[in-house]
DNA sequence: CAACGACTGTTACGCTCGTTACAATTGATG
DNA sequence: CATCAATTGTAACGAGCGTAACAGTCGTTG
């Protein structure tokens, strides 16, 4: 816990979408009720006897986030990056924990328990309304992709994952050529498509140079006719 | 609006999932506060000028929903039976409407405003966490949608939608074999199929006897045998 | 009761994706 | 700096789904 990592989370926070319409002083109350931890790569951010009602915020690094499926599959679910929020708010909410995430970098995260939650609205209740903004947009994105993969071709739902990584991960490095850090195989999981085809498209992708393809991450050139690609 | 209706209410309120944790007084409380409305076949469930922070509840009937998909597609989501909710609780959660539900058969709603939770959640604070419950229920359904249709294959995907349908709908009319009212087309869009596809799997699945085809109805006749076939 | 619309069963063909296997390249580890 | 794991590029073959078109059956509406 080096001297800069508050002054980091400081920061995410104030970006937060979920948190940017609300007085900074909100944020400063989560960060000093919470605690800050580090990952390494490989660990879950909640460990398996968490607190079950509490939430993790995500401050520094990436994970991935998985999603048990019939018969003992499991399938990733999408990319979380600095902002992101994981678990649900209320001890009630009954049944197990709906995804978890593994940490693909050194991750910090900012871990508020139930009772953090709570004597932070005791002050503030309208965190109770910044929480359901988030757990609105979750529910969006869970459902934007569940209607990709039911409405599009194979092609259009490996760019719509492109896409949505992208929005979530709003890297400034290459202002407008945003780099995707993700093996081609775990890219063609979450599109439900095998190694070989995914990188077949993403080939045919490449030729057409609307993106640019690396070892373990992909550059979106064009993100224009991407989007015109699924939007077809 | 017959003098039965309220008693209707009253019954699918202290049974739903979300409430019957929570003392009868809320699900009273909000019967108080609400409005039950009747809608034909064909009309949403919400209609577009509604305030939007507002829930409605279905008491009666069914309807399909709907979620705008990229390339101006619509794809149906689920069945909405008795005890299910739509809308998002708060007012700031931002965005459009996610889904949009169409009646399939005469409904009977309870619409709650933004105005009437806000009274009963005066009264009865626990309100928002049943409404954290439902919500949670709603995400895990979604999730589920979307786990199902990158890691299975189509037959599979169309077995899970039926179980999927079966379980909303606690239908006793036939204790053990329960009716899914629904075309093979909707059925087969549902799990990102054409209707040709979706019949040749239910053909099969009838032949092997796990299911009975009628006219815009389908039987499940051993869920058992069904649930083995997405768990394989 | 009659006609219409909606739903279901079926056909053949072409294309795309999955499977399996191997080789080449990159990045990390000691 | 050398070795090893991870990632990426490529091949041929078979199976399965989508497209398009048509006939038959059920339910409903006038």
């Amino acid at each position: 816990m080096t001297g800069t990592t508050p002054s980091e989370a400081r920061e995410v926070l104030r970006q937060a979408p979920w948190l940017r319409a609300y007085p900074p002083e909100l944020g400063e109350r989560l960060l000093a009720e919470g605690r800050l931890v580090r990952r390494a790569i490989g660990e879950w951010a909640q460990a398996e006897g968490d607190d079950r009602g509490g939430l993790v915020v995500v401050i520094a690094g990436q994970l991935h986030s998985y999603c048990a499926a019939p018969g003992d599959r499991t399938v990733m679910i999408g990319l979380v990056s600095p902002g992101a929020v994981l678990g649900h708010a209320t001890r009630f909410s009954g049944g197990p924990r709906l995804v978890t995430a593994v940490c693909v970098e050194p991750t910090i995260l900012l871990e508020l328990t139930e009772a953090a939650l709570d004597r932070v609205a005791a002050h503030r209740p309208e965190l109770w309304r910044a929480i359901a903004d988030f757990t609105y947009a979750n529910m969006r994105s869970v459902l934007q992709l569940a209607a990709e993969t039911v409405a599009l071709g194979p092609r259009e739902r490996l760019v719509a994952r492109l896409l949505a990584a992208a929005e979530r991960r709003a890297e400034p490095d290459t202002a407008e050529a945003p780099v995707i850090r993700i093996s081609q195989e775990l890219l063609g999981e979450m599109a439900g498509l095998t190694r070989k085809t995914a990188n077949h498209h993403l080939s045919a992708l490449a030729r057409s140079g609307l993106i640019a393809l690396g070892y373990g991450c992909i550059r979106l050139l064009d993100r224009a006719a991407l989007q015109r690609i699924i939007s077809g």
